[in-house]
DNA sequence: GACTAATATGACCAAAGGGTCACATGACTC
DNA sequence: GAGTCATGTGACCCTTTGGTCATATTAGTC
């Protein structure tokens, strides 16, 4: 939705300017974001945003969108058709999408970030991003329950909103056991990409939290009342 | 911390400027709310906020450190020492803080806003109070192992963490699957509980879910490569 | 070189923010 | 009533914000 003139900029100059505004969304949140530091960084007067763009909130909606394009894009071509059971499905979508967020911590902080923005004025930008997640997820435990993986009884509904919270909680709990800072890593505006491994030995937690569950069912003895000193 | 002053205060005129205070963290995030509408608002000069309080910072920190209080001493009050189990104490936890969420929506604002903010100003505040919610649900889990209720392979660090954002996100679900707004909730100054049977058909997924998983153990097949028509 | 249309500019605006401080007010003591 | 000390006041300061617009520059065409 940017103005025309925006898309008749010579292309080094248009990325350059996305690449400000992207540093600008990513290291704060949409109230704090400002137009005036982003040209700043760039030299430019602050009229030419406004050649680009009707606003502020369409810039920001633009670069959201952007975030949001490539990251499905790069998820959907990594995933690819051969995961054919749910939590083999599910896995993949999340390794990916984590991969995706440690290689482009700019973008990835960016739809982080929208997804708590509190004011009115995202509102329709952060619910749209929101609910694309959630079909997506309600799509998934269906057709597990139909091709038998899932159990039948569950509330397809909230299953999926759990999904959606664990799935996207994983970035702040990978950060915080891997001590990798993405606000750092914008800054310095280089990726650095998790250890597979790093990231399958989380990913093996919660699959099995999510495929068995934490009851302990092996023992003869349900739950030992007192202590067996 | 806030000064001498504030605690001098009738406690009349104190608790319409907690009143004030809290209405308007609880409808802004840090940034946005405005000290200069909280003195419009109770009709006050700007100047004597700043006779109790150091600044903004710590007259949030007050808030914040407030609601934090009232609500644990609500859910040490209600839980009680009967429930014994793993899964009995963390449904009685949840159920009783979501309780009180939707029974005192300005208090319950605060504490979920502070939860999402992405400032430095407000940092340790939030950190404060997720680490104290990690530490009690990573005793839980470990005294759930000891017991024998959970499985004694699990990541406490990890399992804790997902209960804290299955737990914290909750009121999300809630408040969107029975159109609970916790905003419009604040603003009319009331707070309708919520019905304990919705909570508890809630909950119940929620436990199922953290108990047994989603994997369909019962069929014979464990799944059908190729619809059976 | 002249005309035109697209683009770039930055001084400027109104609004709002947190915070300050010299002064006014009130209450209590002697 | 005078003196004292805590409290209240609001005009004022500085900064920053998103946004505007008359003007300047550039590029392309004839």
């Amino acid at each position: 939705m940017p103005k025309e003139t925006f898309f008749n900029l010579p292309s080094e100059k248009r990325e350059r300017f996305m690449a400000a505004a992207l540093d600008e969304f990513a290291l704060h949140d949409y109230r704090s974001a400002s137009v005036s530091r982003i040209v700043a960084t760039l030299g430019i007067a602050k009229g030419s945003v406004y050649q680009y763009f009707e606003g502020k909130q369409e810039l920001y909606a633009y670069l959201v969108a952007s975030a949001a394009a490539e990251k499905f894009a790069f998820i959907d071509a990594s995933v690819g058709d051969e995961a054919s059971g749910f939590f083999e499905r599910f896995t993949s979508t999340v390794f990916h999408g984590a991969r995706f967020d440690f290689t482009e911590p700019r973008l990835a902080s960016i739809l982080y970030n929208v997804t708590y923005e509190p004011g009115a004025e995202t509102l329709s930008i952060s619910a749209r991003l929101k609910a694309a997640s959630l079909e997506y997820l309600d799509g998934l435990v269906r057709s597990g329950i139909r091709s038998g993986d899932l159990r039948g009884d569950i509330d397809v509904g909230y299953v999926a909103f759990a999904l959606y919270q664990l799935s996207a909680s994983l970035r702040d709990y990978l950060s915080e056991r891997f001590g990798f800072s993405f606000k750092a890593a914008v800054q310095a505006g280089s990726g650095s990409p998790i250890r597979d491994e790093d990231l399958h030995e989380v990913l093996r937690e919660l699959v099995a939290l999510l495929r068995g569950g934490l009851a302990d069912t092996s023992s003869s003895t349900s739950r030992p009342t007192t202590s067996p000193v």
